[in-house]
DNA sequence: GCGATCAGTT
DNA sequence: CACAACTGATCGC
């Protein structure tokens, strides 16, 4: 949960998800997310009379953020005074003192923080230097550096300091599985269970908060059946999203809710009351989405766990790891970073110390230049074969880069409202992207009709499903020996091995396939070494590319078992992997490969994608502001009026959904971050910590490095 | 009666 | 396991 007070010391008279005590004066309001812990004070009386007497104090946010406040009746007084802000779009806003007139100005920027729908990290950049809010995020390895707009010059930002969502900053939490292997994990599980008969149902047990969305989605498209909620009008203006829910009950997968939801369980009732269908009983299994986590060393995880007869619990978080919260902070090496959050059983103490070190001012003899922290730019596949042998540390001519159109455009507070919307709307989808990091894939919903899907995939539903899969899963339950894991994993649930349901899946042509947003496997990251040796051995071990489709998969479950990386996880770690002695299924990507429904919509975000390790340091493209400082230049930042009608900045066309859900930015994996798979083939071997060392020297100092890849599928574009 | 806070639950 | 939110008890305005 978030202590943040809601102000930064450089920018005191902001407030940032925080709108209580001294907030209360703040010349403007931020709002990173929709969830309750960072809306504190927000619909209290004294702010609400404090916006009535003080006209020109706003609240900034996504415009999903916007749309998910607003459509709450209790913020509805919110509606005049709420300017929407597009992700990756710098923005001036005025910060006025009403008393005196006084006038600052503070170009903030929205950027993606993968937490929940609409949720952003905040960018500001003002007199008093360049501080980064992250909000509460979830980001995998190497995302940072692929963030446009965190960089300058080719370089990452010289930021003073960071506000970070420290929730799992321990090293007790050092790994947790990446959302796509969490995701796999359930859909395997779902389809192991609903498509056994119609009267087989899925009660996903989820908390009453935004961030579920995603799966949902994924799960509706992937088997043809909406998820049946209790509300949905939240997303009425998000029809991508809401397409995939459902108040009806008689679909087969539910993530309704009811107080006495547990109790209602037991009895095989669901949330929402029903118990049979056309009089026929239905058989129930729950799945609760939990944080599972690791210890440093452990290189497979176990995204699902059974817990009872009919229940599970599914590896889900909407927060980063221990590692990729170092890695993150490795990458921006600010002079500070503040904790926003104090992860239970520990205190702000350690995690200062654990944060400390990650910045420049901890180290006098940090040198100036920081080759680690450039810019990666997305690679297209045409310019795969060529590009290997450029000097990694070339700083090409400025190349433009395409800019999303808000970027181009100079908007001048007068016009603003007006030409924002069509311009916007134009790049809405690719926006979008990044701004919801929670949804991967979405834009194929309407070419996949559930009608279609529910045709496609029913005749391998009998089949596909061994009857023998309860019993499967109840020995697993019963052995408690890591040994017995093999055996213990459903044949069908080893990575969609059903032949059946494979062939039904690559027959799926249309759709583009998992590498679209997910292979990036061939590149690396340039940070982080740190993390280095323990990275590369949990990402290269999951990395579905050093691993053929169909093998290794057994022996991966045997090889690593819970009680293994109980004795070699780093202290605060012990017992935490040791519990799990229901797993069920490893994290590993088994198959990642057809899970189309990841990777549907065939977007991605212009500055992610594959990189090559060969291309790591290269600027190919340049962003279009590479050499100048975004503070200073006009053209490139919106200017937010602030009068007038800021609400329409965000309505007509910009719908939010679409930009949510046509984020596959966070797509990238987590832990197994194919940032550090060095080696992309099967046999390859790991690299050694000294050859890194080597290889990033020679790096450094502009020699020109060669390194093999894969080649890369013609969808990744 | 409403809201803030805390403890307990899921 | 934690998270985020809900519930209920208590207290103050």
């Amino acid at each position: 949960m978030s202590s943040f007070g809601g102000q930064m010391v450089e920018y005191p008279t902001i407030s940032i998800d925080r709108f209580d005590r001294e907030n209360l004066r703040a010349r403007a309001y931020f709002l990173s997310h929709c969830h309750k812990d960072h809306m504190k004070g927000l619909r209290a009386p004294a702010l609400k009379r404090r916006l009535e007497c003080s006209l020109k104090v706003y609240l900034y946010c996504s415009p999903v953020t916007k749309e998910l406040l607003l459509t709450n009746p209790k913020y509805r007084f919110w509606e005049k005074r709420t300017i929407s802000i597009e992700v990756e779009t710098p923005t001036q806003i005025p910060l006025i003192d009403e008393a005196s007139g006084e006038k600052e100005e503070i170009v903030v920027t929205l950027l993606p923080a993968g937490h929940c729908p609409g949720s952003v990290m905040f960018l500001f950049q003002g007199n008093n230097g360049t501080v980064l809010y992250t909000g509460d995020f979830r980001l995998a390895k190497g995302e940072a550096a692929r963030m446009e707009l965190l960089h300058s010059g080719g370089r990452v930002k010289d930021i003073q300091s960071v506000y970070l969502d420290t929730t799992f900053c321990d090293p007790r939490f050092y790994q947790i599985p990446s959302r796509e292997e969490c995701l796999n994990g359930i859909l395997e599980l779902v389809r192991g269970w609903i498509t056994r008969s119609p009267y087989h149902v899925v009660w996903l047990n989820c908390k009453a908060a935004y961030g579920y969305e995603y799966l949902f989605t994924n799960l509706s498209e992937q088997f043809g059946a909406q998820v049946h909620v209790d509300k949905l009008d939240m997303f009425r203006n998000m029809p991508d999203i809401l397409h995939h829910l459902t108040t009806d009950r008689s679909t087969q997968i539910h993530a309704c809710r009811h107080p006495k939801a547990e109790e209602y369980f037991q009895w095989n009732k669901l949330p929402c009351g029903i118990t049979s269908k056309n009089r026929i009983p239905l058989h129930t299994i729950s799945i609760k989405p939990s944080t599972i986590w690791f210890g440093e060393r452990t290189r497979k995880t176990h995204v699902i766990v059974r817990t009872g007869e009919s229940s599970y619990r599914a590896c889900f978080s909407f927060h980063s790891s221990y590692s990729e919260i170092k890695d993150f902070l490795s990458y921006i090496r600010p002079m500070n970073a503040y904790a926003n959050v104090i992860p239970v059983g520990t205190t702000m103490d350690k995690v200062t110390e654990i944060l400390k070190p990650l910045c420049r001012s901890s180290q006098s003899t940090e040198p100036k230049y920081k080759p680690l922290g450039k810019l990666k730019r997305a690679r297209t596949a045409h310019l795969d074969s060529e590009e290997e042998d450029d000097d990694l540390f070339d700083d090409p001519p400025p190349v433009p880069l395409r800019h999303k159109v808000p970027n181009q455009e100079t908007l001048h507070p007068e016009v603003f409202s007006m030409t924002a919307i069509s311009q916007n709307h134009e790049v809405f989808s690719m926006t979008a992207v990044s701004q919801n990091h929670e949804v991967f894939s979405m834009t194929a919903v309407s070419q996949n009709q559930p009608e279609n899907l529910r045709q496609s995939t029913g005749c391998f539903k009998e089949e596909s499903m061994p009857t023998s899969l309860l019993a499967n899963f109840v020995d697993c339950q019963e052995s408690n020996s890591e040994s017995e894991e093999e055996s213990g994993i459903p044949a069908s649930l080893q990575g969609g091995m059903d032949p059946v349901a494979l062939h039904q899946q690559k027959s799926d042509v249309d759709v583009p396939q998992w590498e679209v947003f997910f292979k990036r496997n061939d590149e690396i990251t340039d940070d982080g070494l740190e993390n280095f040796p323990s990275s590369a051995e949990a990402g290269a071990s999951q990395s579905p590319k050093l691993f053929s489709d169909s093998d290794g998969e057994s022996t991966h479950i045997s090889s690593q078992n819970s009680s293994q990386s109980t004795h070699i996880s780093e202290q605060g770690s012990q017992g935490w992997d040791s519990q799990a002695d229901t797993i069920l299924l490893p994290s590993q990507e088994r198959n990642c490969n057809d899970t189309t429904s990841l990777n549907k919509g065939g977007y991605r975000p212009r500055i992610k994608g594959n990189i090559p390790a060969s291309q790591l340091e290269q600027n190919v493209l340049c962003p279009k502001d590479t050499y100048s400082d975004s503070r200073s230049r006009a053209q490139d930042v919106n200017i937010v009026p602030g009068v007038g009608e800021p609400t329409t900045i965000s309505s007509g066309k910009n719908k939010p959904e679409e930009k949510w859900l046509l984020n596959p930015g966070t797509k990238a994996d987590s832990q197994s971050s194919s940032d550090f798979e060095i080696p992309s083939t099967p046999d390859a071997e790991l690299p050694k910590q000294e050859h890194l060392q080597y290889l990033y020297e020679k790096l450094a100092t502009g020699e020109s490095v060669i390194v093999k890849k894969k080649k890369t599928s013609l969808l990744d574009i």
